[in-house]
DNA sequence: TTCCGTTTTGTAATGATTACAATTCTATAA
DNA sequence: TTATAGAATTGTAATCATTACAAAACGGAA
């Protein structure tokens, strides 16, 4: 445990994140908090034991984190919602160059309901991201 | 094609919405165009033939439909973005009722690539909405 | 036609996110 | 140690999708 702080800024120098302090502790608070905190959560909890930390910076940070792949964006990555008439077996792939949306076909009820036991499932959706054809 | 309003209408009426004419037009926007609009897109090209027609009414009209199943929002509903720590082989549900989000196991890899041929997967995300089993 | 409830409109308010310039920090070299 | 350049952080203003809400328009029943 008293590595802590070291032992995190080890996983974000592999990914060629510097490892200032600020990132260390927003780091640290992803990991020791798997709650799907918001911005707003991460603000006003961190800012308890850093009076100075301002929210542009765990915006910046989290933006960086997602680029560098060690942590990720849990909507579509979408301000704006687009919509869909309901038609069952399709996924949708984003591409992040062009930012077009693809349909596929994919069985989703394949997946199994996981241990979701006793939960009442009423939308499947599955989101894939990347680089289409066209934009390699 | 000269009963295509009473046929939308139709499927409205089965849903338990009143098929008012500005309605129709929106659900037959969403049948003929089958390409994720967002609220701007349908606005501007409804627009040219129903000057009078307010984003509001948009707004109102796709969340009734949402509501009564006939037309989906593609994001998971959230205008707060939440982040996590990448790890491997979880979906997220998001309960309707609490907005508690779950992480359930599921091998995401089982689910094939569809028919994305050439394409780029850096990210696979899988939501599920329902109702938990604390607030059946 | 009249009336009532529903739909639609327009605008103002909200709230997350981004942009950006100014400030602070940090690591390295003199 | 101090100076300096580049990076990180801050604070605030601007943006923009979405929501709230009251007023107006509409539509069907009597």
């Amino acid at each position: 445990m008293a590595h802590l702080q070291g032992d995190l800024a080890k996983v974000l120098i592999e990914r060629e994140i510097k490892p200032s302090y600020h990132r260390i502790r927003i780091y640290r608070y992803l990991v020791e908090n798997r709650t799907h905190p918001t911005v707003e959560q991460i603000y006003s909890d961190l800012q308890k034991e850093l009076p100075t930390l301002s929210k542009a910076t765990i915006y910046n940070t989290l933006k960086l984190f997602s680029d560098k792949g060690i942590a990720k964006t849990m909507t579509i990555e979408e301000k704006e919602a687009r919509y869909d008439i309901v038609e069952e077996n399709h996924g949708h792939f984003k591409c992040k160059e062009c930012g077009d949306i693809y349909d596929f076909k994919i069985d989703i009820d394949d997946l199994g309901t996981g241990d979701l036991n006793g939960f009442k499932i009423d939308q499947k959706d599955v989101y894939f991201k990347g680089i289409c054809r066209g934009c390699q």
